[in-house]
DNA sequence: CCCCCCCC
């Protein structure tokens, strides 16, 4: 058998806290461990050809490749970054394990076929002479070079003691955030505090409070940390964003991905017995500073909806600031529409809010950085949200900011963008076609969202009562106004009296297709298509004579069009029922309608 | 233990 040439006595090396550059180690056992909430973590017992050990874990960031089948029993592979940490939860004192970051597969079990050499178990335990003696002055972690380096450290005999917590913390040693997990509490990580939310207050059923939040990194990962109540008190103003801390007996519990972008299964909270001390030691500077999990928006239209991402793309187009109304809260709402364009010619919308959206200033195309903003999706499209936990940088001092600058610059700019925020039309809006029967047997628009179909439909019928009306002359709302019989028109939502007003439709009609009827909704722009008139014009007409709408209406009637519509649940006065809204009508395509009937056909044949 | 984050 080959021996693809095994790092013979790497792990020697690596095991007591030494270097070793790019090991190649046989792969000889994967185990999952820990089901549950811990699905994504696999111990692995893997072998230079000389020692084995059973104590390596794949974090993370190498787990697809696992699922993959690519890492499996047998196979050889590159340690390309790597780590070690000092743990006491494996039952046997303290022990060595290897934590490996990233690799490659050099040859997979199938290839090799079986174990090579005759590999005997390492041990791996410490002492904490030994800790102490193979640790070297260099920073405890290092996960951007390709050398390992030890996490245990020299007590630092120059180190501050904080007085926040009784025990001095500092001169433990260091475990990397990524080895952090609910089933092992006694560790000490080394961190850099990336950012800091506000003090929030809640109030609930199930009781009231205030909370903080803040994101800690450090070379081998990141993680969330909450502090509640008292926590706050005790920690709020000490922590500083950019510095690093010693952390402590934190607990840790599952990560919601919906409110949180870090690359991590894990957050943690603060608790009674928790410690926070600040490193003023010089090597703190060595841990990052930010780190990002840039999402490209080619990936968006596929992300989950309410989902927290973190993006990255140059501003092709900045919107104008718009105020309006919340419709539930009833605040005043200031919002701002920014377009980005990133290197897979996909553009979305980022949404700015309040002062963020008032203040925005973007000239020649800056990058914008986007850290924790939400995917929210709308009429078939998807964009990007900021919400509080977000924190947007524009033209920030990182590589990505470089790179993509150079491709916009290049050539991006010159490039037409496929713009996954827009609703509807021909993006990556696309209805099923339906018939109105097949719509209520399959029982369409019970669920949360609504949903949306297409139907070959004819008008039968419009209503002409209240089918135009006196709507607010602000370009943005289109809220009905009040006649105030002296020339003057009222808006509630703008709270303002106006001197004019502009016509707006409002068409409730049924439609009819081969399999029954529906009762359809239709807003302005989708009406004025239907009438072949604009509401301008059927308000004139029907100044000149009051039930001219009867006519207008008849004139619709028995015509057909493609209607794209939305069927959703509403309640009203305490009353659920089902909503149909036409969001879009086009002329009858034939061609496309007798494809879809000719595919109905061959599948009703079988 | 929060996790609301708004509008079309």
């Amino acid at each position: 058998m080959a021996n693809y040439n095994l790092s013979e006595g790497a792990l020697e090396v690596i095991m007591r806290g030494g270097e070793y550059e790019h090991p190649i180690l046989q792969v000889l056992a994967v185990k999952k461990i820990a089901s549950g909430v811990d699905k994504q973590r696999f111990r692995m017992l893997v072998s230079d050809g000389k020692n084995s050990i059973s104590f390596a874990m794949l974090t993370t960031q190498s787990n697809d490749k696992l699922t993959s089948g690519d890492v499996s029993e047998f196979c050889v592979i590159k340690c390309l970054k790597f780590i070690t940490s000092i743990v006491n939860n494996t039952g046997k004192g303290e022990q060595r394990v290897l934590l490996i970051l990233e690799l490659e597969v050099i040859a997979t079990g199938e290839q090799v076929g079986g174990r090579i050499g005759s590999p005997k178990m390492l041990d791996v335990a410490t002492s904490a002479q030994e800790s102490v003696q193979s640790s070297s002055n260099r920073p405890a972690l290092n996960g951007t070079a390709s050398t390992s380096t030890t996490t245990a450290r020299i007590p630092n005999q120059n180190a501050q003691v904080v007085t926040q917590g009784t025990t001095d913390i500092s001169n433990m040693p260091v475990h990397p955030i990524s080895s952090l997990t609910p089933y092992h509490n006694k560790w000490v990580i080394k961190a850099r505090v990336m950012n800091k939310s506000a003090i929030r207050t809640w109030s609930n059923s199930k009781g009231e409070g205030k909370l903080f939040s803040m994101e800690l990194v450090d070379e081998s990962g990141e993680i969330r940390c909450t502090g509640f109540r008292d926590a706050v008190d005790k920690y709020y103003d000490y922590v500083q964003v950019d510095k690093v801390y010693y952390v402590s007996k934190c607990i840790l519990k599952p990560a919601n991905k919906q409110f949180c972008s870090l690359k991590n299964d894990y957050e943690m909270t603060l608790a009674a017995e928790s410690i926070i001390q600040e490193c003023t030691e010089t090597e703190a500077s060595c841990l990052p500073q930010i780190k990002y999990n840039f999402v490209t928006f080619d990936k968006i239209p596929h992300a989950e909806p309410n989902t927290v991402v973190d993006a990255i793309g140059i501003v092709k187009n900045i919107g104008d600031l718009q105020t309006f109304q919340a419709r539930s809260t009833g605040r005043e709402l200031k919002k701002r529409e920014l377009l980005l364009v990133d290197q897979t010619n996909t553009a979305v919308t980022l949404t700015l809010w309040g002062a963020e959206a008032e203040n925005f200033q973007g000239s020649n195309n800056p990058v914008v950085v986007a850290k924790g903003v939400r995917v929210s999706e709308f009429g078939g499209g998807k964009s990007l949200s900021v919400v509080s936990s977000s924190n947007i940088k524009i033209n920030p001092d990182i590589q990505e900011c470089y790179r993509i600058r150079g491709w916009y610059d290049a050539e991006g700019s010159n490039i037409e963008a496929n713009n996954i925020s827009a609703k509807s039309g021909l993006g990556s809006f696309s209805a099923p076609w339906m018939s109105f029967k097949e719509v209520t047997d399959q029982g369409l628009g019970n669920g949360e969202r609504g949903d949306y179909y297409q139907v070959m439909g004819t008008i039968l019928l419009i209503r002409s009562e209240n089918a135009v009306y006196k709507a607010c002359p602000t370009p943005e709302c289109n809220k009905k106004v009040v006649d105030l019989e002296n020339g003057m028109y009222r808006c509630e939502k703008c709270n303002r009296e106006f001197p004019n007003f502009k016509y707006r439709l409002l068409a409730s009609m049924n439609v009819g297709d081969w399999s029954g009827n529906q009762w359809v909704s239709m807003f302005n722009d989708e009406a004025e298509k239907v009438l072949g008139m604009t509401a301008q014009e059927v308000g004139a007409r029907i100044e000149q004579e009051a039930d001219a709408m009867s006519a207008i209406a008849d004139k619709a009637h028995f015509k057909q069009f493609i209607m794209k519509c939305r069927v959703k649940q509403e309640t009203f006065n305490d009353e659920t029922r089902l909503k149909t809204v036409c969001v879009k009508v086009d002329p009858v395509n034939y061609e496309e309608y007798n494809n879809h009937l000719i595919e109905r056909i061959q599948q009703l044949m079988g």
